[in-house]
DNA sequence: CGGATTTGACCTGCGC
DNA sequence: GCGCAGGTCAAATCCG
């Protein structure tokens, strides 16, 4: 059952993202509105044909027509009405699959924690006159023990997220249902675009940091790097698709990937062509590898954002219903 | 007035 | 050691 829905999902997310030009909203709108839309058309389409009495002749034939395409939404809204269920239940065992792999990652980072270091501990501060206790400076401490072997052990969980936005807002400032606080911007070595820096509000207590930088040829992408985890509740999940649509975020160095690259990145960007995010996340698709780290990337940003689901799931219908009436 | 943002200075790792 | 590039700090500034 799992897998057959992972696979059918999978085959979804390669047909949405071969199909470049329309986006998910106006599969959705399909789908709301498919029947009114086709009564409509139908009628309107006849004084733009031909002269008028033609039409008189050609009623019979159009309604015939009409009935028949009638049936077969109904035929086809039903299965669509089927498949979303089939989503439904797909995205509640991914749910499962996320708990259950997000308790394991924890158990994960405690392991790792415990026996190599005791860290800073947040609750006592230990001031030696500084105030400011960094936690970016205590990789370096991490790693004194075990220097050479500095394997492919990433320090941080490190999470990419695609999230499309308008171009007005300058501010690079996503609203992702966190506080962030601002504290610097970068113009890097091959993009126009500056890049901001963040820091989660609760600064000490949740050390989380992310990158926020335009993508190079689609500068409506806003490409978010986060650094860690919060260990905290979002203060508004309300508010948290303001503004921008969140197309996908990927957990990240949890398991050790060798010599092609430890980021993995998935975007559900379907409108981007020739970005080098979406032609890296492409061909990683072929490995087994790569459909579990899409297993949890989906389960992941679906977990987080509940009505995120409900979206995907009409999306992903109504993207169906399209490609099967073509 | 307090918190967030801006922005140039400063730090650090890395390649030559 | 030097220069570069990415990352961070913190004083100044902005804003409600
Ligand atoms: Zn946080």
């Amino acid at each position: 059952m799992n897998i057959l829905d992972l696979d059918l999902c999978l085959k979804i997310e390669k047909k949405a993202m071969n199909s470049s030009s329309s986006s998910w909203v106006d599969s959705l709108d399909l789908n709301a509105s498919s029947t009114k839309s086709l009564q409509l058309e139908t009628p309107v389409s006849h004084p733009n044909t031909s002269n008028s009495l033609i039409v008189f002749g050609r009623k019979l034939s159009v309604k015939e027509e009409s009935g028949a395409l009638m049936e077969e939404l109904n035929r086809v809204n039903a299965e669509n009405k089927k498949l979303t269920e089939m989503l439904k239940a797909m995205c509640e065992s991914y749910n499962a699959l996320q708990s259950q792999l997000v308790d394991l990652m924890n158990k994960n980072t405690e392991k790792e924690l415990s026996p190599t270091k005791k860290r800073k501990s947040e609750t006592s501060n230990n001031n030696n006159g500084n105030i400011i206790g960094n936690s970016e400076s205590s990789s370096t401490d991490e790693e004194e023990s075990c220097k050479k072997p500095r394997e492919e052990i990433i320090k941080a969980k490190i999470s990419r997220a695609y999230v499309r936005t308008e171009l007005s807002d300058t501010s690079l400032v996503v609203k992702d249902g966190y506080q962030w606080r601002k504290y610097g911007q970068k113009v890097t070595r091959d993009n126009p675009c500056p890049r901001a820096y963040f820091k989660c509000s609760f600064a000490p207590s949740c050390p989380v940091k992310k990158k926020v930088q335009r993508s190079v040829d689609d500068q409506s992408v806003l490409v978010a790097t986060y650094e860690g985890e919060h260990n905290h509740l979002p203060p508004s999940q309300i508010e948290a698709t303001s503004g921008s649509s969140r197309l996908g975020s990927v957990p990240v160095g949890s398991t050790p990937v060798k010599s092609s690259g430890p980021t993995i990145t998935l975007d559900l960007t379907n409108s981007i062509k020739s970005s080098d995010e979406a032609r890296n996340s492409k061909p990683k698709l072929d490995s087994p590898e790569a459909t579990q780290y899409l297993v949890e990337h989906m389960a992941s940003s679906l977990t987080k954002d509940p009505n995120f689901t409900a979206a995907l799931a009409a999306a992903i219908s109504g993207r169906m219903f399209s490609t099967n009436s073509n």
